[in-house]
DNA sequence: TTGTATGCGTTATCAC
DNA sequence: GTGATAACGCATACAA
């Protein structure tokens, strides 16, 4: 493996005149740069990363700490992070923690060990200790989920979109709306769940139906038979994540039920396959790929150290996207 | 930030003592052992992974250079690398070429210079050049797509699964069969063509309808169309890849065509939508995660030492999934 | 502008 | 079994 020193006798320079110039500093002679830049060519010279970390006392390297990238919604932001990223010279070290708080405080510490410049971190239920972290310094920004620490975030508004779902249904014309939402640890169950009791309650006379269940799709299935299988059954349902909406579906289907006649439908989460399946699914979609941008943005601004003392919590928006499945028709 | 002097002196020993315990050295004084632990704990040690890495020359970190890890393939590819990887204490840097040349040799480049431990590739469509990986000695996986050099790659029987899908049409008694593939220099796309010719040929009497597009939704869409267009058109469809897929299924609706009925379908890829889409789509699903995890796999055995010095080839098959979209039923 | 020399925080080699 | 110390490859303070 070549090193510096190498080029250095090729060109017939010292190491501090290769190194400054393939840092790209100004104050070196044309003459000798170019012929710096030519020995290392000539040699397949690669600086050695590592060191040059070692040395600089710092990375360019980011962490994103995730449940799991197969779930589209965060393979959206998984997307937005590595996008930003690489446009200012940063790596992504992907990480999946799988909500288990195992697997999500080694990689914290294997952030921590090899000295990322930065991460951002989706963190799990119950809570995350992230305290290592802000002790050692790395810039931190949390996405997704709420956390106490005093730190950058990105979360989207989970209950104004729920509760806008949840509005448009009754202006649809269902009159008995449901809500199918996520286990009662998890934050933005609880948001999706308050945004369709508000929307309820505002609109008076109605019942209050909700159940919760994993947000998988098992989650879903059962819920909705929950749902349905009451004595006064509701006539549509919102679904708080797009797993779910698939069990939901296959629960409606199974029941002969025709979705946007018998039942109407919104989810959470524009999925590739919501516009696909029969009839078209409406959703409330979130910004997964802009969370990732925005919250790369975010730590890059951290790190470089362009950023106000205090942290920032960006708020995103969803947006309803109204398709057949929610929209009521009359019975043939 | 504490280091490994601070460690030592807190515990009255050397620094090697404090190195030795901390990485698991037998030959440690249980007594000293617990004191150096105790010290580290109180000042909350944490090694410095960059010098470590310098003065071990060697990292425990993967890079992954995919086209796109929102494609629901690479998802699943990227999932099972992560998993094998983390198993193994290794973390992995997750790298979108978008098939761009000029990002594949970027990520390339901060792959070797970073001091990776190994690297698995989707190499682009026109070949990748992967030689100074070869010479600075890095191990190296391909998947997905061959590659002329030397080195270790898992790939999927794509040809055989494009065959088997149209073996499965005829039998399943459509008259018509077409194949939509991807574009030329997509090694990928021209396996299926040649799986579906080999079908079609052998059945005789048989006219050979194909068409070329992009691996994008529209790819489908405008292949289906001409297809449909012709004088004498197909009675059903082989797709190369799922995002054609859902372009195809957009213009068999449009034209009021009953998928089972008017024409048969079938898809490459395993996407999440598939089975959930009036009727169920049939697929020639790819064990994507198993991709991922056996190339992991092999890249493990490599950097330990303990895999052979020729390179090895995995060759995973792929299975028929025969669903609604490609029984034909009788028109009502 | 250029060169010399020091140190980044570890691990590992060598004596003891 | 333990400790002193020399690398690892680079960037930079300082001297020239």
């Amino acid at each position: 493996m070549v090193k510096i020193g190498d080029v250095a006798r090729e060109a017939g320079v010292s190491v501090a005149t290769v190194s400054r110039t393939l840092n790209g500093q100004s104050s070196v002679d044309p003459q000798l740069a170019s012929r710096v830049r030519e020995a290392a060519a000539r040699l397949g010279y690669r600086p050695n990363g590592v060191a040059r970390n070692l040395r600089r006392k710092a990375t360019d390297l980011l962490a994103l700490i995730i449940a799991d990238v197969a779930n589209p919604f965060f393979t959206a932001i998984t997307r937005g992070v590595e996008d930003v990223a690489r446009s200012r010279g940063f790596s992504v070290l992907l990480c999946n923690s799988d909500e288990d708080p195992g697997k999500e405080s080694t990689y914290l510490r294997v952030a921590e060990q090899q000295r990322v410049a930065g991460v951002i971190l989706s963190p799990h239920r119950d809570g995350s200790d992230i305290g290592d972290l802000r002790r050692a310094g790395v810039p931190t920004v949390i996405v997704d989920r709420p956390l106490t620490e005093p730190v950058d975030s990105v979360m989207v508004r989970s209950r104004e979109g729920a509760r806008a779902a949840t509005d448009h249904l009754i202006d649809a014309g269902w009159r008995r709306p449901a809500c199918i939402t996520g286990p009662e640890d998890a934050w933005t169950a609880q948001e999706r769940l308050e945004g369709y009791l508000s929307a309820v309650r505002e609109h008076g006379e109605m019942d209050e139906l909700w159940v919760r269940g994993p947000f998988r799709q098992q989650g879903g299935t059962s819920g909705a038979a929950r749902l349905l299988d009451a004595p006064k059954p509701p006539d549509a349902l919102l679904v708080a994540n797009a797993q779910m909406a698939l069990g939901v579906l296959e629960e409606v289907r199974r029941r002969g039920l025709r979705v946007g006649i018998d039942i109407g439908l919104i989810t959470f989460d524009e999925a590739p396959w919501t516009s696909f399946v029969e009839p078209p699914m409406s959703v409330v979609a979130q910004p997964a790929y802009d969370i990732g941008a925005q919250a790369a943005q975010l730590l890059m601004d951290r790190i470089a150290g362009s950023a106000p003392a205090e942290p920032r919590h960006l708020q995103l928006s969803t947006m309803l996207v109204v398709r057949a499945s929610s929209r009521r028709q009359a019975p043939r």
